[in-house]
DNA sequence: AAATGACCACATAATCTGATTTGGTCAAAT
DNA sequence: ATTTGACCAAATCAGATTATGTGGTCATTT
């Protein structure tokens, strides 16, 4: 005769709880920043004791790893969603989703009142070349349609959309409140001008289209598809 | 009989004495900042004993404002002498001054390892209008010469400019020595995005050229007066 | 009149101590 | 096999205390 014993858990109910958690850490986050956000608040607005987050992950940073991570795929997933067909819409994309996604937003402009003593810590483009590497790629492929400007370097490129995303993102932040714009026009301000600086002076040959369209998509395919590798690891799956 | 007193001294060689303690406060507050920068440090390096700095100013932070001034009206008086001709030679000047200029770039920047605590005070821009009104000003005359893009707010072009300069300089900091390119390619480039996505699409009527130019010039002789005027205020005299 | 630098009130920094919090563990419960 | 929450060491914080440094003044000197 043997002890009934509990039997083993659902897996798909781990996984469950695993998000329920990290959708409590990002709400406090959010709201009280990193450094006042501890494991214990977690724990009780995700209805979990506190021992079981650590069967989740060894510590505290690795949560807050897989939080972001999770976020930014579903960032990406979102973009993707919306199917941009061109180098233009894709940053316009990419900037909707920053500016309406807190974490990610904070992350971008190395804000420290949500991330607290994390901000000194690796950025997150540097975090993962391969991200960096896969948009290199992409403007690579839009060079040869005739997309982008084509006697420069892709990397200075990259640093250009940079630039310009992070200037717009940051001093929206810290101007009068009469003198902001609404979201929309700020995002539709950051595509044109990061596609003007970086694009070729005239329109792409209309035959290239749907060859941009196609990079873009696999472009993004790419990016998820990283995203979710990282996000998988950091869930312990 | 009366004593023979000490003579009245020449007032050249006053505001020359004051030009040496700005000098010596520029040095030191570029090495250590602001905030351990003391009024004994700026008196010795300037040959002075600590009174004599509070004849010319009330009191530290006058004297920073007058540092401030004197550098704005520097910079603007060394671009007004490159004689920019268009839009994107002023705004590449500019950006090449900021550069140049530690003190200049850690305020557009708000640089708080070299300001302290005056960091979160007023922003330099807000802190005069007259500049930024200056310069709408002169956007809209840009406008009238087919310069500038036509159909949409010159404050709307006021803030991508901002934000098109402050993410170049920023990112630039932060990035990884390897990424880094040189001073005057990140200069072309600031002027190019921001003519980019300021200027009309097209090269303006090769007619206007000389009220471009005319506008250029009558705009920068605007500001090298403002700045003169504020910074006469600081030196008192 | 013009310049100085010793002087002082006050702000800031440094040190210490005790109390509280918090990340992480693990024996016990299920 | 899972989950829990009391528990602990280590970090953080709050406060008191002391030490140091600094902005600004002014009697004195030139």
């Amino acid at each position: 005769m043997v002890k009934a014993g509990r039997p083993p858990q659902d897996p798909a109910r781990q996984l469950e709880r695993a998000h329920r958690i990290l959708d409590a850490a990002a709400g406090l986050i959010e709201r009280w920043g990193y450094d006042k956000t501890t494991i214990d608040d977690v724990a009780r607005h995700a209805g979990v004791a506190k021992g079981t987050i650590y069967l989740h992950w060894r510590t505290r940073d690795e949560l807050f790893a897989a939080l972001l991570r999770r976020e930014r795929l579903s960032m990406l997933e979102e973009v993707r969603e919306q199917a941009p067909a061109t180098l233009r819409d894709l940053i316009g994309e990419l900037a909707a989703e920053l500016v309406r996604r807190p974490l990610m937003k904070a992350i971008a402009l190395g804000d420290s009142e949500v991330l607290g003593k994390l901000t000194r810590q690796k950025r997150h483009s540097e975090t993962t070349p391969e991200l960096g590497a896969a948009f290199e790629a992409y403007l690579a492929e839009l060079r040869e349609q005739g997309a982008v400007h084509a006697d420069r370097p892709a990397r200075e490129q990259l640093t250009v959309i940079g630039a310009v995303i992070y200037g717009f993102l940051f001093t929206r932040n810290n101007l009068p409140e009469t003198m902001r714009m609404p979201d929309d026009r700020l995002v539709e301000l950051i595509a044109e001008t990061a596609d003007l600086a970086v694009g070729a002076g005239s329109a792409p040959p209309a035959a290239a289209s749907h060859a941009i369209a196609r990079a873009t998509a696999r472009y993004l395919d790419t990016v998820v598809e990283i995203a979710r590798n990282k996000l998988a690891t950091s869930l312990g799956s």
